[in-house]
DNA sequence: AAGCTTATAGAACGTTCGTTCGATTGCTCG
DNA sequence: CGAGCAATCGAACGAACGTTCTATAAGCTT
């Protein structure tokens, strides 16, 4: 008898499938129960455990600990890995990095000038072009009509853009400092 | 007047705050068009486009190239940027990140043995459990029942774990080195 | 200005949706 | 065996769905 795991595995794979959740009548075809009121208890209970929820238009919609998968602890755990990966949906990845994909741009790193937080030459770095720049924020600001990447700071002289790169001095701009927006996030692929 | 793109934004973020897309009806009153029918031309004009798809029970479903966030250049182009706009290239991160959804894993960073390869305390990496490691590259490694991150290395004595940071020292195994799988990539959120 | 094209509105349609409720099934336990 | 219980079925319901068609409004061309 399959249990509510074994329920929401098949409909991770048809996620994976179709980026979308199906009616309770296709759910309950696709896992094997023939009344859609035992589509609906079943998918209450997952909206109770938490995996499902329903849009302003009543239709199911999958939470993020829908998407959730096992981050592995450092410290290897007494058993071996659990084998329920009904596999990794990258869409918790998007999700986790980008908020407001209207508002959200990528662009690629030059340079070495921010090694200190970690970016590197060739990064792709989430840049929200409408967030509010604070003070030790991370953006991307226009300096004689090329984007650079330094930290947003501040001291007795003024706002300026600070490297994260002892190698490379800081910008003070000429009048009006130009923020193209505020990086969120960084991701990176090696090979 | 609005045009495509500024619709399929809004539908971006419909989706980045509900994982799952709405019907026509409110699709319509979404994006501020009153009839059904003319939601249903701009789903249509979409899916053309080939942002959208429909799943079998007939709903849309975006397609992989509606993840796609624009990439600008790091040289500004001579017009004002707008967030989005065609022509520029897209990048889908998750579909970018994970190759092999079942046979990846997450994992965090933990210390800062890996600095010189840009990763940070807490980044997650991207582990392909199933990829054969080569010589150079990143790989997680099972080491005193810990999992640690580095470089694999090979000299005259034999094969070794090079850390990415002059301070520690490299670790040569006992015996048999346990790889658990190989960094294909690296994320981080800031803020 | 008139005529043509295109986009949107609005209404009608048969279908499918999610919900509800009583009937039925299958299992447990005395 | 048979009563009790929980899960599932199956039918009924109004609401909402996507589709289609015609009418209206807005833009262009000439």
């Amino acid at each position: 008898m399959p249990t509510d795991q074994d329920y929401l595995s098949q409909l991770q794979d048809y996620y994976a499938d179709h980026r979308a959740l199906p009616s309770l009548a296709s759910l309950g075809q696709l896992v094997g129960l023939r009344s859609k009121s035992s589509a609906a208890a079943l998918a209450n209970r997952l909206k109770l455990a938490g995996y499902l929820t329903t849009t302003p238009d009543r239709r199911l919609a999958p939470t993020e600990a829908f998407f959730a998968r096992p981050v592995v602890d450092t410290v290897r755990a007494g058993l071996p890995q659990p084998a329920n990966d009904a596999g990794f949906d990258g869409l918790a990845i998007d999700s986790y990095l980008v908020a407001r994909p209207s508002r959200t741009v990528l662009l690629v790193v030059k340079g070495d000038s921010m090694v200190e937080a970690g970016l590197m030459e060739g990064d792709h770095i989430i840049v929200d072009r409408a967030q509010p720049a604070a003070m030790g924020d991370i953006v991307v600001a226009i300096v004689d009509n090329e984007f650079t990447v330094k930290y947003l700071a501040k001291d007795k002289r003024g706002i300026f853009l600070k490297p994260g790169n002892p190698a490379y001095p800081p910008i003070r701009p000429q009048g009006e400092l130009e923020i193209y927006g505020v990086v969120t996030g960084s991701f990176r692929k090696y090979r």
